[in-house]
DNA sequence: AGCACGCCGACT
DNA sequence: GTCGGCGTGCTC
């Protein structure tokens, strides 16, 4: 009998490829085994064993396998089930998924190399000249990529010189696979067995006694090990010892020492001592008991608890009830919130059971993490992690937490799989017949809705730790205190005020600053223009720090200039809202106090971020300027008052979701302010103070809130009451995309009628020399979902048919929000 | 997504 | 006349 394997193949197509096996590698392979397989004319992919059976395909004849990468799988049942969840809700393909779910080390590529061809004499003369300089360069290097010949010819195309190299016999190529991920190797050592008997050991400390350096290191060895009772590491011999690794180097090369190697995680936690977790106050402990209960009869549910009410705490209770009955938990948030205090929280209470995950991690560290959950290990009970963390290897998950659940940071917008980890998570858990706990101050109006529909259950804490007052919040109209000349720069007489005083009082304040729709643009006076990116729609940002103007779409950037390029005009204005000016402005307002700023600048480096908040907590700053980056859950003791500088840039956002966010965010930025005694103040500028938003938000009026948007979705047919998938089309040329939109549009409403919106531009167009357009399919509850998403694939499966449109790249966002 | 094949413009 | 541009089609 034949066998055959269908693998998944880490590229955009929708159907699997079958190879052949031998029936012993029939009996050997598992699913969810890695397997590299020959793919196309040369090239050698990493493939994900998905099915195996014995119906060999009849339309072509299927290849052999390459190889089998692994012992066990790496991954299992359920995630191939998850997997196949996320491709067909988010409309992607399997490729895509396993390249989003596993660890890039996992996936190995094949790269060419290039030898020089040993058996045959070239005449050198017959070669051209990028021939020959190839040709030369492996005189001195035995091997090259095709990267390195790239380099060595400075041009990007270099296949046909390497093919006519290989014609004329100078060189061969081989394709050769590397395993990326290396265990991390910690060398240790051991006297040699020879001396373990006490005379054989008197008498090598006879013999080393000219050796004085290397008799130091020996003893060293003995008293350390003697001390510690475990293995010795080399680096730890020479610290104490103060012997240079050369000596040691010596004693090895004699045979006197045994050098070994252990294999360690990367990732280790180095904590002392776990602290018991904290007692419940009154609030909490309700709330606990509810969720418990709320437990039993819904898979799914959804915390509501105002800012700093200790919903941590809830979750820390919970998570130990879990670990107790020897199950996995994880605990997903914001990319932003886990760089913070909260990872060191939950490690000082469960201590290495805690495992992180998230994406400034190496993939080194990342393999580690997911070797550990796939073991079930000890050390990754509870996993911390970022929305990729919902592609772990669980089997034997008991509860999911999704803290902030109403984060955006949770939806993958970019490459796909476009999926929501929340709702992903939702499925996981499910899966593992496991619960699911939303947390959040400001939850989504989907989850919300959810829950008031029952088909989530719910929990509220209304009170905050130790009972402190919400802050207080003041509307500040700011064209009134423009019309009465009451504004310094962009801050008005009441903020300055306030500040005066909480720093009188030695109390630290946060500035918070949208950064969307609001960036810093140079303008000229003269003839008003202001520089373009090349390849966006969009005037470029300016950034202080370099002296430098940048896109933020496509990063290009260019050296600030010090005329203007259409008039020539040496009048320029750096216009525009953003962090930067604030920050200056304060310096002047507040010469002695110390100012920082916090956004996507001054947080680039790996803890550029850490730095920030541990000076801020430390007391060493007193004025924080910064971004969204403020509001992730961070827990600030001396924060007293916070000011958000705009209000409007953030409400008239054109999004239906703008009201939504800015009450969130306005919420979470409050929520900064006066975690401990005494009661904070919040001060909002505004254009419009009667804005309804900013008058519940100054009311902390969630129920009103969500009252009034689910009236607008209601109205305009939005999430939740409405499902709805974006599809975007892109190409360089304007028109083809203009046409290829107005057919896909149009044959969208022969099914669709009036629930499709568009084609329209985006307010930004183009991005990176791509033209974009977007259509919008509003989906009805009763409408099915399955059947919706079928025609929408035989549309886009009739669009590509067509010749001139095939070129025209299709993005289809399953809740696009 | 890569990558090969194949057909047209700008250079030796 | 070649080199290299990118449109088109295929990958078990």
């Amino acid at each position: 009998m034949k066998f055959f394997i269908d693998v998944i193949i880490p590229i955009p197509l929708q159907k699997l490829f079958t190879y052949t096996i031998t029936a012993s590698e029939a009996d050997f392979l598992k699913v969810g085994m890695r397997v590299s397989v020959p793919f196309g004319n040369s090239k050698i992919y990493t493939g994900i064993v998905y099915k195996i059976h014995t119906n060999g395909p009849t339309a072509y004849e299927a290849k052999d396998i390459q190889q089998i990468l692994d012992e066990t799988p790496i991954v299992n049942e359920i995630q191939l089930q998850l997997w196949q969840w996320i491709a067909s809700y988010y409309m992607c393909t399997l490729g895509d998924v396993m390249r989003a779910a596993l660890p890039s080390a996992f996936i190995l590529e094949s790269e060419t190399v290039i030898t020089k061809n040993a058996t045959k004499t070239i005449d050198e003369s017959i070669l051209k000249d990028d021939e020959f300089l190839v040709f030369e360069a492996l005189h001195h290097q035995s091997s090259l990529k095709i990267h390195d010949i790239s380099n060595i010819l400075d041009k990007k195309n270099v296949l046909p010189v390497i093919k006519r190299l290989i014609e004329k016999g100078a060189i061969s190529v081989e394709e050769e696979v590397y395993e990326k991920y290396k265990p991390k190797l910690v060398r240790y050592v051991k006297l040699h067995a020879n001396f373990s008997s006490e005379n054989a050991l008197q008498d090598l400390l006879e013999e080393l006694s000219r050796a004085p350096k290397q008799r130091d290191v020996v003893m060293t060895l003995f008293s350390v090990s003697a001390k510690t009772k475990k293995p010795v590491k080399v680096s730890d011999l020479s610290d104490v010892s103060g012997a240079s690794t050369s000596i040691i180097k010596a004693l090895i090369d004699k045979g006197i020492l045994d050098e070994y190697h252990i294999q360690t995680d990367r990732v280790e936690y180095s904590g002392e001592e776990t602290e018991a977790s904290k007692r419940l106050n009154e609030y909490q402990k309700i709330a606990l008991k509810e969720i418990k209960e709320s437990f039993e009869t819904h898979q799914v549910t959804l915390l509501h608890g105002v800012t700093s009410s200790g919903k941590t705490e809830v979750y820390v209770k919970l998570i130990e009830d879990i670990i107790k009955e020897g199950k996995q938990v994880l605990y997903l948030l914001p990319e932003i919130a886990l760089t913070t205090q909260l990872v060191t929280r939950l490690q000082n209470y469960f201590g290495e059971q805690v495992a992180v995950f998230h994406s400034k991690y190496s993939t080194h560290e990342r393999v580690e993490v997911w070797n550990n959950v796939l073991r079930n290990s000890a050390k990754s009970k509870i996993i911390l992690g970022a929305r990729s963390s919902v592609f772990l290897p669980f089997n034997n998950l008991g509860l999911i937490i999704v803290d902030e659940e109403h984060e955006q940071s949770f939806k993958q917008f970019d490459p796909a799989p476009r999926y929501h980890a929340r709702d992903t998570a939702v499925v996981l858990a499910h899966m593992h017949h496991a619960k699911t706990l939303l947390g959040s101050a400001t939850p989504s109006l989907e989850s919300y809705f959810n829950a008031k529909q029952n088909k989530y259950g719910f929990v509220e804490i209304t009170k905050r730790y130790n009972d402190v007052l919400m802050p207080d919040i003041e509307l500040v109209d700011i064209k009134d205190k423009l019309k009465k000349k009451r504004m310094k720069g962009h801050f008005s007489d009441r903020l300055i005020e306030e500040m005066t005083e909480t720093l009188q009082e030695g109390h630290q304040i946060i500035l918070f600053q949208n950064r969307r729709g609001f960036s810093p643009i140079v303008e000229c006076k003269t003839c008003g223009h202001s520089p373009q990116c090349p390849n966006c729609d969009v005037s470029l940002t300016y950034h202080q720090y370099r002296n430098q103007l940048r896109c933020h779409y496509c990063s290009y950037n260019a050296a600030m200039m010090q005329d203007c390029e259409a008039c020539g005009s040496q009048d320029l204005d750096n216009k525009g809202f953003g962090t930067e000016q604030i920050e200056e402005e304060v310096k002047l307002l507040f010469p002695e106090k110390k100012v920082a700023r916090m956004d996507l600048d001054t947080t680039r480096g790996k803890y550029g971020y850490e730095k920030i908040i541990t000076a801020l907590e430390q007391q060493e700053i007193d004025i924080l300027v910064g971004t969204q980056m403020l509001t992730k859950g961070l827990d600030f003791r001396n924060v007293k008052l916070v000011g958000i500088m705009n209000a409007d840039n953030m409400l008239n956002f054109p999004d239906f979701r703008a009201h939504e966010r800015s009450f969130q965010l306005m919420q979470q930025v409050s929520g900064r302010a006066g975690r401990t005694e005494e009661r904070g103040k919040v001060l909002i500028q505004t254009y419009n103070p009667y804005h309804n938003i900013l008058q519940q938000v100054s009311t902390n009026n969630y129920i009103d809130m969500f009252n009034e948007q689910m009236n607008d979705r209601y109205n305009f047919k939005y999430p939740p009451v409405y499902k709805q998938i974006k599809i975007t089309l892109k190409h360089k040329d304007y028109n083809r995309v203009e046409t290829a939109s107005i057919w896909f549009a149009k044959s969208l409403r022969q099914i669709f009628k009036d629930h499709v919106l568009g084609p329209e531009s985006p307010p930004i167009s183009r991005i990176r020399n791509q033209f974009h357009k977007n259509i919008l399919v509003k989906i009805p509850k009763q409408q099915s979902l399955a059947k919706t998403k079928e025609a929408i694939i035989k549309i886009n499966n009739s669009f590509m048919s067509i010749k001139d449109f095939r070129s025209v790249r299709v993005i289809l966002n399953v809740d696009n929000f």
